[in-house]
DNA sequence: ACTTAAGGTCTTGTTTTCTGACCATTCTTT
DNA sequence: AAAGAATGGTCAGAAAACAAGACCTTAAGT
């Protein structure tokens, strides 16, 4: 989350179990749900890297929201360090490229109170989208087959083509990883869908929301890349063989690789700090 | 949900799928999520019927809000028909006994647009039940077993029990069904826990909270509770031996049960309407 | 040099919420 | 019967968030 703590809203000792469920009221404001939102779609690769998100005043009227309230959002995501802002013509919020080690002080303020909890959102994370494959191929139909086999087709295409242009390096522009992402995102959404659930698939995006909050996640980055290819190779063959239990457990080794990735560069970020070592 | 449409808001067009979550935005106010969540309360049987909700003052302070937030919000469920309100020294809001016949109208208006959604919810709800029972039968330890087993022992005799008082008809203050609604929580508070994953638990109380926002939730009456101790006997007995298929797909049916009790009440209250009846 | 499209800044008014006080009612205690 | 206490009912002022819009600055295109 990118909620900034507001004086009369206590911070979060939500749900007390005793009273199930009664407890301090969060109200999140509109900045608060702009934020939210715009960092959700830099998360599922809406808008990778080095590509610019619509104008402010676009963004305002698609939102719903005034203008103010976009800058508000969008200067707590530059503030955290994920978008580069220029001005004059061809201006505009650019997803930083490599906005890790920049922001290395901010992304440790933001993440280390909440390294616990980070943890728990991995794990459910886990959790929720082996169910979800699970669910997807106890579900899925023809056109969910041919939607997943089509995505894979597309993502197998992206990870094993060569690297788009010369220089590949950082601030290139929309660079190969991009199309990985792209398909990555693109092949969970139709596994997703298969599992014909709105409110889970919501829940599966908030959480990669959640997690991604404080740090970018790249989790297809060199040697990883062929472990990635082959567990979606087989988790989509599970999904269209209808066979639940693979697909579940398929699933749960490929998030657990995301996680270990993840949580060790976290960890990585944030040793050189004043903190021994957090236990792993 | 008991959000009223104001002005400045445009109904939910949400999420267009094309831009990946990026659609008009909707800011609840104060008021519509206390609204909603002591209407929660009260479906889920926090606060049974006859009983007296916190005073306005303890509520505010408890859920971090202004008196006159919490006013306006139950001045929405007075209006709807389900709180009785007196003054004086013993004076209060009280959960009205028979509120969902006199209600109808208003329960079904501010239900129906969500008939879709709220399907939606319970086969989510199901769904990660299922998953939550699974990852307890894997992850508990001897003291969850433990509470586990008390728990079950509490609600079996809560069940069993007879009948509190003589006359158990609607309005006859906290009865019987409080506790066995009581113990039941208890005991999936307590498989919850053995999951142990607090965000999954957090989003398992919120879909019950979005589920029952709109109408009360009696499942376990006549001879559903024969039913539903089975289930709880045999879901406690899995999740005990570890045997995670079996919790699994115990807790899917049980579930279920849930979940078409809860469409036929929904249906039976919505039919007066004009609408011919919901696809089933 | 002019136009254009983008961010940066400012003002004004509205709505919502918070704060705190005070009044009215009814049960309990003296 | 009278005083006290706990509750809902009401109101007024302050503060915050937000919306709407105008205007400036920058920088790329023409």
């Amino acid at each position: 989350m990118v909620h900034e703590e507001r004086p009369g809203t206590q911070p979060d000792a939500d749900a007390s179990p005793g009273r199930g469920g009664l407890g301090t009221l969060r109200v999140p404001s509109a900045v608060d749900q702009v934020a939210d939102r715009l960092l959700t779609a830099i998360a599922l690769g809406e808008f990778s890297v080095g590509e610019r998100l619509p104008a402010e005043r676009e963004l305002a009227a698609i939102l719903g929201v005034s203008r103010p309230t976009v800058r508000a959002a969008v200067a707590r995501l530059r503030d955290i360090g994920c978008l580069d802002v220029t001005r004059g013509r061809a201006g505009g919020h650019y997803v930083r490229s490599g906005w890790r080690e920049e922001s290395a002080p901010a992304v440790r303020r933001t993440l280390e109170p909440r390294w616990e909890q980070t943890k728990a959102l991995l794990d459910a994370r886990g959790l929720v989208e082996s169910l979800i494959a699970r669910t997807a191929a106890e579900r899925r139909d023809a056109r969910d087959i041919e939607r997943m086999t089509a995505a894979l087709a597309e993502y197998t295409e992206a990870a094993t083509a060569p690297a788009t242009g010369p220089g590949a390096g950082p601030g290139a522009g929309p660079a190969a990883g991009t199309r990985i992402r792209r398909s990555d995102a693109a092949l969970h959404h139709a596994i997703t869908r298969a599992a014909k659930n709105e409110p889970l698939a919501l829940y599966s995006r908030q959480l990669l929301r959640d997690i991604s909050a404080g740090f970018p996640i790249e989790p297809y980055r060199g040697n990883a890349t062929e472990r990635a290819l082959a567990d979606h190779r087989a988790l989509t063959d599970a999904v269209v063989a209808g066979d639940g239990d693979t697909a579940a457990s398929v699933a749960a080794r490929h998030f657990d690789l995301t996680e270990q990735a993840l949580r060790a560069a976290l960890e990585r970020s944030l040793r050189p700090a004043d903190r021994p070592a957090p236990e792993a």
